[in-house]
DNA sequence: GAATCTATCCTTAGTGC
DNA sequence: AGCACTAAGGATAGATT
């Protein structure tokens, strides 16, 4: 697949440059940051385009969460999943599963962060950062 | 022995069958359920190589959770949010804005299930999942 | 600078092993 | 089950508007 740049072999014919067309390009930090923002919302839209067919082709949950590189988020939540209330209302043998998808789903993100930030915390200044964090899934919880 | 042609009879390259070859396919759910199963595997793998490549492309943070059609969840993390507990060790001045990150995240994860759990709770008697779901959370929050 | 175009690269449906 | 193959279809880098 991802047959790199590899072959650094002289045997590449060299053509005349034809306008259009895809070039290949190396799996690595794209340094101009003007062309790295034109591919970042590129190759989202092509991104969320393929979690939408996967989640509408095997009947399959599926979210994608990106960061631009300017730190703005890009969010997508197959439908299926969007319409959860919906469809679960009126079909409520499923509730269940779903329900349990959901709070794996959510154990798993909370478990993850929560391992990362304490660690981040035992050798720094951010402790307090931490704490701040938990008080605000503490008070969603209670809000409701 | 050099490939195939060798043992006696048929050293006739035989006619190759026109095999393979990819059709189009309708984006609607696969009836079969193994064609439905396969397609998901395949898939999922190149949705994940494409988060890969642009996390990698762009210095994008990626995140992709899918649920296989059995329920089997498979999560995606780009690597240079999975390494964030030591890149931000030595590296502190970066730190509040990956916090601040993965707050967003979390923070749009947990509000986004909960009204989304919400909304079933009041037509339903799932109330009961909801509240242990949250003091799991909670739990969750005190334990660190 | 977003949209469009185009040639090329990449993904993947279908099949066989 | 998983891997290899083929080739049609789709994604997209670069140029153009």
């Amino acid at each position: 697949m991802e047959n790199g740049e590899a072959s650094g072999s002289s045997s590449i014919p060299l053509e005349k440059k034809k306008i259009g067309g895809k070039k290949k390009i190396p799996i690595e930090l794209i340094s101009n940051k003007e062309a790295r923002q034109v591919c970042f919302s590129k190759r989202r839209q092509g991104l969320f385009k393929k979690a939408k067919e996967l989640s509408v082709l095997c009947g399959a949950n599926v979210k994608v969460l990106t960061f631009s590189p300017a730190g703005k988020p890009y969010p997508f939540t197959s439908p299926s999943e969007q319409s959860d209330n919906a469809t679960t209302l009126s079909n409520l043998p499923d509730l269940s599963r779903k329900v349990s998808e959901l709070r794996a789903k959510i154990d798993a993100t909370v478990k993850e962060k929560m391992t990362a930030l304490k660690h981040v915390a035992q050798g720094s200044q951010v402790a307090h950062g931490v704490l701040i964090w938990q008080r605000q899934i503490c008070l969603n919880c209670r809000q409701s």
